[in-house]
RNA sequence: GCUAGCGUAGCUCAAUCGGCAGAGCAGCUGAUUUGUAAUCAGCAGGUUGUGGGUUCAAGUCCCUCCGCUAGCUCCA
C-alpha cells in the first residue's frame, strides 16, 4: 500500500508501485499531458521513473508553469540537438549536453566542422524528432555494461568519463531516444514533443573538461522556451544588448576609441569620452576627501626589483608586459616593469618614513594606470582591456580597524553606485578554504577578518545579504565584490574591497608601524576600488543608459538651436549665458530645418535642446526641449538654466529609454 | 593563447561562376531661412587589413601575418 501525497493535501493510494504520469492520469487526462517530470523528496524524477517503495511519498508533478520544467525541457533539447547533429555529421563524438541560462549547449568532438550555416539543417532535423515525438527512455546500467556500451557506440569520451568522473557510482543511467542513446543522469521530459519553441544560436570552441591541453569541441549553443512568445521576447532581449553595445555606442557617439596601430586592448579615450570620465573622477576625488583618503600620484612604471618584492614578478610574468632593459639597450641601467598594479607605489610611500599608530589608518588614494598582458582572445571593447586606471586606494591600517575601514569602504562604494543609479546589485564575500595552503597569514587572522567582514556587512544598512563564497579568496586575504546588474539584467563585476595580509609582512615589504607600546607591529593593508577601473565602470555605464547619460555626465548638456538663422544673434547670447553658468553647450545655426537639427541633437543624445525663433527672442526666453519628454514649452532662459542645474547638482539619474 | 567566423569609402552595407569596385548616411560646395526626429542639387571619397602565391584576369581561390567578433582557457 503506497500512499502519494500531493502538495495540496490531497492524497491517492495505490497497491501496486507507480509513477508520476500514472498518478497524474488518475487525477486528469489534461494533468497527464502537461506533466514533464515530479520531484519527490526534493528530487527531480522523470515521469516513468517508478516512485519509490514507501509507506508515503510527497509527490509535486511538474510542469510547464513550475521553474524547474524549463531547465529540464531545455536539457532535453541539447538531446535532441545531439541526435540531430550525429544524423547529419559521421564519427561525432558527445561530450556533455547541460542547460545553461536562457538555453542549452551540447559539445562535440567532430572531424567535420560545424559551422552556423550548418544550422537551418540542423534545426530541421530536431523538428523532424521532435514531431515524431518518441519517449526518452530511462535505462540504468552497471558501470561495466555502461562503459562496454559506450565503447560499442565509439564513445570514448563518454567511456572516460565514466571510468574516472563517475568512478564511485555502481550504476550508470541513459537515455535512449529511438536509435540515440547518451549517458545522462537526467531526468528529461517524457518524449520529444513536450520541446518547446528553440533556436540554434552559435558555435563556439570548448576544451573537454574545460582544460586547454585536452581536445578542443565544438559547442553548439541554443536557446528554448515554452512559448513562442517567450522566445521572441529572449530574441529581442539579445537584439536590445546589441544595441546598447558599448563598443558601437562608443564610436556613434564618439566616447572612445581603440586603435590598431596604437595597440590591442589601448583605449583612448575621445573628448566627448574623456568629458564623462572627467566627471566621474571629479565625483569620486570628492568623495576621496570627504572620507579622509589622501590622493597621491605615481609613475606608471617601476623597476623590476620592486615586484620582485611585492611577488608580482615573476610570479605573473605571462600576464604582464615584459620589462623594460635598459641594459640591454644601453649597456647599463635597469630593468623596469609597466606595472600591473598601484600597490607596491603606495607602499613605498608608507615605507618613505617611520609611522606611527597615530598616523593610522593612512589612506592613500590614486586613479593609477596600470597595463596587464591580457591574452588577445580576452580582449573586449572597454571592458577587457590591456590599459587601465584603477579608482585605487590602500588603506594601512592596524587589525582593530579593519571592521571600520572594511565598512567605510562599503558605504563609499555603496554610495558611488546608488548615485549612478545602479541599485541592483549583490555583494560577494570571498573567503579562504582552510583545507587549502594556498593561503598566506595564520588561520586565526583570517577567522578573525571573515568574521568581521561578514558582520560588518549584515550590518550595513542598505546593502543586500552578503553571499559567501568559500575557497574563492585571492591567496592575500578575503574580499567583497560588488557584482552589478545593469538595466537589462546582466552582471558587472565591479568594485572590490580586498584585504591584504602578504604584502605588509615580513617576507615582502614588512611593513612596519610603531605601537602605543613604542614596538614595532605589522599593519593591514587594504585594497578597494569602487568602479573597479574606469574603462569597464563607463563601458557598462555606456550599455547601462544605453549612451543617453544623466545630465552630469553627459558630453553635451544642452544644444541651442535656430529655427531661422535670423535668431543666431540672440541665440548665442543664450548659449554665452549657458556656458558662462557652466553647462556644456554648443550651437546648432546651420540653414537646416528645425526637425533637422532636432533629430542631430537627438540621436547625439544630447540631454536638453533649447530652441530659439522669434518668440523667444521677443520674450527673452528658449523653447525647452527634453531628450525623453520633448517639448516643454517656452520659459524664461534664467528659469531653464535653474532647472538643468539643479538636475545637475543633484545627479539626478533619469530612467532612460 | 585555442576553435570557428569575419575584415570592401569615416559609418552601415552591395558587387551573380574569378571578368570595368557600387549605394545610403556622414563630409565638402551651392541653393534653401525653415517652429520640435532627415530640404534639394552637385562634388569628393578606395593600393578591397598586410605580405606573398595561383590565374590572361583576384574584393572573390590558396598561404602568411595583423586586427575584429563569439565562445573556451585566463583575470594577481
Amino acid at each position: 500500500m503506497v500512499k502519494v501525497i500531493l502538495p495540496d493535501g490531497n492524497s491517492l493510494e495505490y497497491t501496486r508501485r507507480v509513477t508520476p504520469l500514472e498518478v497524474a492520469g488518475d487525477i486528469g487526462k489534461r494533468l497527464a499531458k502537461a506533466t514533464l517530470a515530479a520531484e519527490v523528496d526534493g528530487q527531480l524524477i522523470g515521469c516513468d521513473t517508478v516512485l519509490p517503495a514507501e509507506d508515503e511519498v510527497r509527490l509535486r508533478l511538474i510542469t510547464d508553469r513550475d521553474p524547474e520544467a524549463l531547465d529540464l525541457m531545455r536539457h532535453s533539447c541539447a538531446h535532441i540537438m545531439a541526435r540531430a547533429v550525429m544524423r547529419l555529421f559521421d564519427g561525432v563524438q558527445l561530450a556533455f549536453g547541460p542547460t545553461i541560462e536562457n538555453g542549452f549547449y551540447y559539445d562535440f568532438l567532430s572531424e567535420q566542422p560545424i559551422s552556423d550555416e550548418d544550422f537551418p539543417r540542423i534545426e530541421a532535423e530536431m523538428r523532424k524528432i521532435i514531431k515524431a515525438d518518441e519517449p526518452f527512455e530511462r535505462v540504468v546500467l552497471p558501470r561495466e555494461e555502461a562503459i562496454a556500451l559506450c565503447r560499442d557506440l565509439g564513445q570514448t569520451l563518454k567511456v572516460e568519463h565514466i571510468e574516472q568522473g563517475l568512478a564511485d557510482q555502481e550504476t550508470v543511467s541513459f537515455y535512449r531516444q529511438g536509435e540515440f542513446v547518451d549517458l545522462c543522469r537526467g531526468p528529461h521530459v517524457p518524449s520529444a514533443g513536450k520541446l518547446g519553441a528553440l533556436k540554434l544560436l552559435s558555435v563556439a570552441g570548448a576544451y573537454w573538461k574545460g582544460d586547454a591541453q585536452r581536445e578542443q569541441l565544438q559547442r553548439l549553443y541554443g536557446t528554448a522556451w515554452f512559448r513562442q512568445e517567450e522566445l521572441d521576447d529572449y530574441l529581442r532581449k539579445v537584439e536590445e544588448a546589441k544595441r546598447r553595445d558599448h563598443r558601437v555606442l562608443g564610436r556613434q557617439l564618439e566616447l572612445f576609441m581603440i586603435d590598431p596601430k596604437v595597440g590591442s586592448g589601448l583605449v583612448m579615450w575621445l573628448p566627448k569620452g574623456a568629458t564623462v570620465r572627467r566627471e566621474l573622477e571629479s565625483f569620486i576625488y570628492g568623495e576621496l576627501l570627504r572620507r579622509g583618503y589622501q590622493p597621491v600620484y605615481t609613475p606608471a612604471i617601476g623597476r623590476v626589483e620592486l615586484y620582485e618584492t611585492s611577488g608580482h614578478y615573476p610570479y605573473y610574468k605571462e600576464s604582464q608586459f615584459p620589462p623594460i632593459d635598459m641594459a640591454a639597450h644601453w649597456g647599463e641601467g635597469d630593468k623596469y616593469l609597466l606595472r600591473p598594479m598601484n600597490c607596491p607605489h603606495h607602499i613605498r610611500i608608507y615605507q618613505s618614513k617611520p609611522r606611527s599608530y597615530r598616523d593610522l589608518p593612512l589612506r592613500l588614494a590614486e586613479l593609477g594606470l596600470v597595463h596587464r598582458y591580457e591574452q588577445s582572445g580576452e580582449l573586449s571593447g572597454m571592458t577587457r582591456v590591456r590599459g587601465f586606471t584603477q579608482d585605487d586606494a590602500h588603506i594601512f591600517c592596524t587589525e582593530d580597524q579593519v571592521a571600520d575601514e572594511f565598512r567605510g569602504c562599503l558605504e563609499m562604494t555603496q554610495f558611488v553606485l546608488k548615485t549612478l543609479g545602479l541599485e541592483n546589485y549583490r555583494v560577494r564575500l570571498s573567503f579562504g578554504d582552510r583545507s587549502s595552503d594556498k593561503y598566506v597569514g595564520s588561520a586565526e587572522t583570517w577567522d578573525r577578518a571573515e568574521a568581521a567582514l561578514e558582520q560588518v556587512c549584515r550590518e550595513m544598512p542598505g546593502l543586500p545579504e552578503p553571499h559567501i563564497e568559500l575557497g574563492e579568496a585571492a591567496f592575500y586575504g578575503p574580499k567583497a565584490d560588488f557584482v552589478v546588474n545593469d538595466c537589462i539584467g546582466r552582471e558587472w563585476q565591479l568594485g572590490t574591497v580586498q584585504l591584504d595580509y602578504n604584502l605588509p609582512s615580513r617576507q615582502r615589504f614588512a611593513l612596519e608601524y610603531i605601537g602605543p607600546d613604542n614596538q614595532p607591529h605589522e599593519p593591514v593593508m587594504i585594497h578597494r576600488a569602487p568602479f573597479g577601473s574606469l574603462e569597464r565602470f563607463v563601458g557598462m555605464l555606456i550599455e547601462h543608459f544605453a549612451g543617453a547619460f544623466p545630465l552630469w555626465l553627459a558630453p553635451e548638456q544642452v544644444r541651442v538651436l535656430v529655427v531661422s538663422q535670423k535668431f543666431e544673434e540672440y541665440a548665442r547670447q543664450v548659449e554665452r549665458r549657458l556656458a558662462e553658468a557652466g553647462l556644456r553647450v554648443t550651437g546648432d545655426y546651420r540653414p537646416e530645418k528645425v526637425g533637422a537639427k532636432i533629430r542631430d541633437a537627438q540621436m547625439e543624445l544630447i540631454p536638453y535642446m533649447f530652441v530659439i525663433g522669434g518668440r523667444e527672442q521677443d520674450t527673452g526666453g528658449v523653447a525647452v526641449r527634453d531628450r525623453l519628454e520633448g517639448d516643454l514649452g517656452t520659459m524664461p532662459v534664467g528659469e531653464a538654466l535653474e532647472k538643468l542645474q539643479a538636475e545637475i547638482a543633484a545627479k539626478t539619474v533619469r530612467k532612460t529609454a
